[in-house]
Parts: C-alpha cells; sequence; structure tokens
RNA sequence: GGCGCGGUAGCCAAGUGGUAAGGCAGAGGUCUGCAAAACCUUUAUUCGGGGGUUCGAUUCCCCCCCGCGCCUCCA
C-alpha cells in the first residue's frame, strides 16, 4: 500500500498525496525560545524529522518551514527580569536549539523562520481579518471573533458552542468578548517590546504567527502541517480560523500531532523533578544517537513512557545493530549470494517500506530490521551468507540508517587513531601466535582503557569504539 | 461534564476476524586461550473485566474498570 498517514482533520488513516503530486509543502510547528527544549520537545522534532526523511525517502520534493517563536509572553518576562532585550534573551536559546537539532541528527528545514522578522506580514493578515469583519478592538488590543467563522472546532472536534462566554477567567489578561476568541495583536504595555503599525502600537498574538509564515512561503493551502498533540487547540484550531478567513481555502490538507513523551508514566513536570533537556541526559553520559533511538522506537501517535531503563535498554539494541554493521563490513564472506539470506534481506526491506509507509510505525519497522540482522547473523554463523550477499544487505542497513541515523556514533575528542590502534593489534596478534597471552591481554586492556574493544573472530580481530 | 488516546509477557512494543512481530531483561546451552560477538532453547494456551455477533475475536458491537492528555497560549 501506499504512504498514508492519520489526518486529526478527519480522524483517519488517509492516503498521502501532496497537492501538485511532486512537492509536499510542509509546515511544524517549533520551539518556543525561551529555555531550552524538553525530551518532550524533541520527540516531536525527532517525529518531523523521521516524516521528512520518510517523504524525501519516497520522490517527493520538500518545502518545510519551521517557526521559532521568539516574541511571547514567557520571553517577554524572562527578557525583562534578567534586564536584556527579547533578542538578547532568545537568541541563546535559538542556538542551544539548533545544537540539540544537530546532536540529535536532526536536518535542518529548508526555512528556519522567526516570528519577529514577520511582523508586517502578520499585520496584514490581522487587517485583512479585519477587513472581513473578522476581529473587534478592545482597550487597544485585536481579537479574533469566533462567531463569525462557523467551522471553528473541525480540527480539535470540540463543540465551542457549550462554552459560554465569560465562563471562564480570563487569564490573558485582556478583555474579550467572548471568552473563546483570541487575541490578535497585543495592545502596547510599558515596559513592553512593541511595535508600530495600523493596529496600533503593539506585539502579535502566538497564533497569527503561523498562519501569515506558513502563507507567505507555503501559499493559502499546505499539504501536511505537524506538532505535538497539545497544540490541536487551540493553536491550530485559531490557525485555521486565521488562514481559512484570510484565503477561503483549507488551510492544511493533512494534520499530523505527535503524542506526548511522560517520564516514568508521569506527565514531565518541572515540579515533580522528572524535567530533563538533552543536555541533562549528555550529561548522564547518555549519547545522543541512543535517545535519538529511543524517540523514533516508539510510533508518534502513542505516548512514549521515557525512563532510564528504556534509554538502557535502547542503548544494548542500538549496539547490536552496530556490531551487526561492523560484522558486514569486516566480514570475509566469499561466494554467490545465498538465496535464503538474499530472500530475508529483500523481504526485510519491504518490511521496512511498507511499515513506515503507514503512518510512520517504526516500531514495526524496527522490528523488520531486527528480524533481518538475526537471520543473517545465522546464515554468516553456518556460512550460508555469500560475497553476494553482503551488498544487499548492507543497503539495507544504510537505507535503515538514512532515516533512523543512529549508526554511526561521533568520534570522540582526544580518541586514539586509527592507525595506533592496528599497531597494537597487530602486536597483540603476534604475542598471541607464541601463545603469549599474557602480553596479548595486556594490550586488550590498554585498548579498552581508551575505549577501544577487541573481538577475536574467525576472520581475524575485529573492533570498535565504544 | 465534553473531546481524544491508551490498557498485549518482568519492562518497552507491533499486530490481525483464524488463533500473538521485534527489542530489553532473566534462565539454560553452543562457540571460545581469555574476552567478546553471534546463534539456539526457554519466558503470554493468552491480549484490563463482563456480555454479544461469528464456525471462530486480542482484533467487530455494547457495558464497566483503570491510566493519560486537551477543554485559552504546554511539544
Amino acid at each position: 500500500m501506499a504512504l498514508r498517514f492519520y489526518n486529526t482533520l478527519s480522524q483517519q488513516v488517509e492516503p498521502f498525496e501532496p497537492q501538485d503530486g511532486k512537492t509536499v509543502r510542509m509546515y511544524t510547528c517549533g520551539p518556543t525560545v525561551y529555555h531550552y527544549v524538553h525530551i518532550g520537545n524533541l520527540r516531536t522534532f525527532t517525529f518531523q524529522d523521521l516524516l521528512r526523511r520518510w517523504l524525501l525517502y519516497r520522490g517527493f520534493e520538500l518545502q518545510h518551514v519551521m517557526n521559532i517563536t521568539d516574541v511571547e509572553d514567557k520571553i517577554i518576562r524572562k527578557a525583562m527580569e534578567e534586564g536584556k532585550t527579547i533578542q538578547q534573551y532568545t537568541s541563546q536559546y535559538e542556538t542551544a536549539f539548533l545544537e540539540d537539532m544537530d546532536r540529535l541528527r536532526m536536518q535542518r528545514p529548508e526555512r528556519l523562520v522567526r516570528a519577529t522578522e514577520h511582523i508586517p506580514e502578520m499585520v496584514e493578515a490581522i487587517e485583512k481579518l479585519a477587513a472581513g469583519g473578522y476581529t473587534y478592538t478592545s482597550d487597544g488590543s485585536v481579537y479574533y471573533r469566533i462567531s463569525k467563522f462557523p467551522d471553528y472546532g473541525k480540527l480539535s472536534h470540540i463543540d465551542v458552542s457549550g462554552q459560554r462566554a465569560g465562563a471562564r477567567v480570563d487569564v490573558d489578561e485582556y478583555d474579550k468578548a467572548d471568552a473563546r476568541d483570541f487575541v490578535l495583536w497585543k495592545g502596547r504595555r510599558d515596559g513592553e517590546p512593541y511595535w508600530d503599525s495600523s493596529l496600533g502600537a503593539g506585539r502579535p498574538g502566538w497564533h497569527i504567527e503561523c498562519s501569515a509564515m506558513a502563507m507567505k512561503y507555503l501559499g493559502d493551502t499546505l499539504d501536511i502541517h505537524a506538532g505535538g498533540i497539545d497544540l490541536t487547540f487551540p493553536h491550530h484550531e485559531n490557525e485555521i480560523a486565521q488562514a481559512e478567513a484570510v484565503s477561503g481555502k483549507p488551510f492544511a490538507r493533512y494534520w499530523l500531532h505527535a503524542e506526548h513523551l511522560m517520564v516514568e508514566s508521569q506527565k514531565m513536570a518541572k515540579s515533580l523533578g522528572n524535567f530533563y533537556t538533552l543536555r541533562d541526559l549528555l550529561e548522564g553520559g547518555y549519547e545522543p544517537e541512543v535517545i535519538r533511538y529511543l524517540l523514533a522506537s516508539v510510533p508518534y501517535r502513542k505516548k512514549l513512557n521515557f525512563t532510564f531503563d528504556g534509554l538502557r535498554a535502547a542503548a544494548t539494541a542500538l549496539e547490536r545493530l552496530r556490531n551487526y554493521k561492523l560484522r558486514l563490513e569486516t566480514g570475509k564472506f566469499s561466494g554467490d549470494a545465498n538465496s535464503a539470506a538474499l530472500d530475508a534481506t529483500q523481504k526485510a526491506r519491504a518490511a521496512f517500506d511498507e511499515a513506515l509507509d503507514d503512518d510512520l510505525n517504526t516500531a514495526e519497522a524496527l522490528g523488520a530490521i531486527f528480524e533481518f540482522v538475526r537471520e543473517t547473523n545465522t546464515a554468516m554463523d553456518e556460512g550460508k551468507f555469500g560475497a553476494g550477499n553482503a551488498k544487499p544487505a548492507q543497503e539495507l542497513l544504510d537505507h535503515f540508517d538514512s532515516i533512523f541515523d543512529v549508526l554511526r556514533p561521533k568520534q570522540k575528542e582526544g580518541a586514539i587513531c586509527d592507525a595506533e590502534v592496528e599497531a597494537l593489534i597487530a602486536e597483540r596478534t603476534q604475542a598471541k601466535k607464541t601463545r603469549n597471552f599474557a602480553r596479548s591481554d595486556e594490550i586488550r586492556g590498554l585498548l579498552a582503557g581508551k575505549g577501544i574493544v577487541l573481538e577475536d573472530t574467525k576472520d581475524g580481530v575485529r573492533w570498535k569504539r565504544k
């Protein structure tokens, strides 16, 4: 079956095809840069990265835009507390975010766009909404009048008619005519950053940035809009209300939402002391690739229960795959391709692709890979894996890694170089020939101290960095 | 209360109207100077509970129990 995704809009799995059949226009909600992103954020971004890669593998061209929210209540408050401008305050976290992306091997979207660099676009969108009668002004702020947009609620499947005006406390501290309404433009307040505009001095509301930037770079109708599940309402619902009121066209064809990550079965929260950033985990000695593997291994629509046991299990599982890769690269295989091993490889490849086509079922895709690894390992043990089997196997592994991107660990700084390792291995081999096991073990220990693991195999010594 | 997601072996987790992938952990074994790596066997007569439909349900329907999320700015 062809590529398909679960669409929040229809609440069904639907075949996917970009509107022009060729280029996927995708917008994903990026971070609000008021702190380091946490592993829950990274789970969502990992999903977006897998999505990117799979779309590219499937032959589509990709125009992927990710926003960076760099003006927002919390940012303003924090920046003011620290006596910084919001740019000074956010730039450190934006840089940190990009570093985190790199460490987790996330590809950069075609465009990363900052909210503060698109104020005119947002003002223009709000003006259009105003012209259409979708807005009202109260106390210097501009609001979206939800009652003007009959489709409101179609994404989150929430019936807003039951929510009465004024039923809830106005946490925004701005006056609204209806509790359901949301702010498009916040009037200037003392001490806060603001922009002068035809709407008056002020700053944009959160939701308008995504609608305005998405439409600017991707057109009125996106193919895919993705983000965390908690953004479904109200953020994405509001984006739809804004964009569709402006353009009169559907805003996005497919809405994909990643489920949350839990920590030890609990919601991650600073108050629970289970709030982790990537930095926290790296300081704990966990490899970024292991973290990526763990985040990628649970299908995106399922809650991911993050535990340190799980992280250790991921490390072991990943090591198994890397051992296999090493065996494939260093093993001496001879003879023609064994047909059973070839079948196993082809079968795994088909199963892997089919699993990812099926709404990015990464768990099933991994299952196919591990099965392939076991079957071909057995074949190697039994001498039923010929030289002709190595290439297809290698290609499958490369294919896997072009999506998961976890097999090649980053070389550590100051590590012993290959030549030195090889020289010591040669000496050890000599020592073994003369049955000088004391020296042989000494060299093994020496290398182990430098993070090098030796394995004696029938084809010679195999070594790896750990 | 409304909307949504989920409850599958010790843990993580896939899955289908026809009788349970895969990973981790555990136990035993093969191999081995040692150490690894790898492989084999073993670990769910059963898929939260109870009804129903069916020749047959973990998979469809109904009810119940439990966990979690959203319901105004949290990925």
